[in-house]
DNA sequence: CATTGTGAACGGGTTCACAGCA
DNA sequence: TGCTGTGAACCCGTTCACAATG
């Protein structure tokens, strides 16, 4: 299959439709449809068929999907039928809280070390890291191999930071930077701006 | 302007052309082109154009936009030429770094009160505000007036509590909770959960 | 003369509808 | 019979291209 191939968009839906089977898994079900899912997300049915269609057949016509299998096949084919590791830039509030989540590791990630450029912050303890100075960052991030960052620093240093992090190998950044990055475009940038959202919602609120 | 006319595409597209425009004005320009704020922003100089000409025309030809009338006219579009009060649901890490947030303000939103049920939790400061009880969420927010909530909530109560949000008068939620919302359709979601998005990078990372 | 605003052309994603199969 | 997988039709958002204009 030729990642290339297949819309962006439709890739972007997987770990949604990853989401709900691992929700219905947890109530005990076996077995679902495009229909049931579908209703579960707001997304046609169709278009779930189709999503699933270009990576192959999972389904069997009359009973529908297995659960447990096709959990399966989606982690393989999003790769997290392995544990990513992941650096993390910035530790002021929002950066301590992603630190202690407890929720990556059983979705394919654990953050494995923790930078800031703060001396009074360098040194201390987060959950079960000591963060360490940026000085450090390119070299420990080589060393390891770390291929995806998350970035939580002020907008100001945003940019540069994450040039800093593309020059030490990484190669997928998730950016809680309220800024566009500028980056090489086979560079994987997502963007987390929660006041974006809000702004969106409030088109829609009268008065 | 009928809002039910325009796609949501577009509106989606809007708060980020203000938070562009808002990095420009810092940086001490007047005026922009649609061709400069694309380059900015990785989209077609055509695309903002038409964006923008669903609303009016807010341009000079031949000199481009005026940065500070543009940015007022899209914060009248998106209602943000007022300030939003936010409840919060839930005071674990993530929902006390977001209540300690800075950068609300500015962008049209503050929070203005934080909720949960851990007894451990309820009476204690976060920031300037003091924790109140789950209980007393339907009174106090029908009793101001809010509209939007974010919910940091454990997945398993995110939608219980989406619910009594709805019954007290909240119209528009920002779910960071990892499942999918059932709510009426008037009611705006949005989402955010970080291990989607990383899971939609790590397709296109080999190996 | 640079840049907007916009109708028309285009392209791609979604939905439709049904053949195929358990 | 129920539900999948899929080609075709459809629709809607994006891009194109240019007239209009400060």
């Amino acid at each position: 299959m030729r990642p290339e191939l297949i819309p962006d968009i439709v890739v972007g839906r997987l770990p949604r439709y990853l989401q709900t089977l691992h929700k219905m898994a947890r109530e005990g079900e076996q077995t679902t449809s495009s229909q049931e899912l579908g209703a579960e997300l707001g997304i046609s049915a169709a278009q779930i068929r189709k999503d699933l269609s270009f990576f192959g057949g999972f389904g069997k016509q009359g009973t529908g999907y297995s659960i447990a299998y096709l959990v399966e096949q989606l982690q393989e084919i999003l790769k997290i039928n392995q544990v990513w590791d992941i650096a993390l830039v910035g530790a002021g509030n929002l950066g301590k809280a992603i630190a202690q989540y407890q929720g990556f590791a059983n979705r394919g990630f654990r953050v494995v070390m923790i930078f800031d450029n703060d001396p009074a912050v360098v040194g201390t303890q987060v959950g079960k890291f000591t963060v360490q100075n940026s000085t450090e960052m390119v070299e420990a991030i080589r060393k390891v191999g770390v291929k995806i960052a998350m970035l939580t620093v002020p907008a100001s240093a945003a940019q540069k930071v994450a040039e800093t992090l593309v020059e030490a190998g990484i190669r997928a950044i998730l950016n809680y930077s309220p800024v566009a990055l500028n980056l090489p475009v086979q560079i994987q940038v997502e963007y987390i701006d929660p006041i974006l959202q809000l702004q969106h919602m409030t088109y829609y609120l009268g008065a």
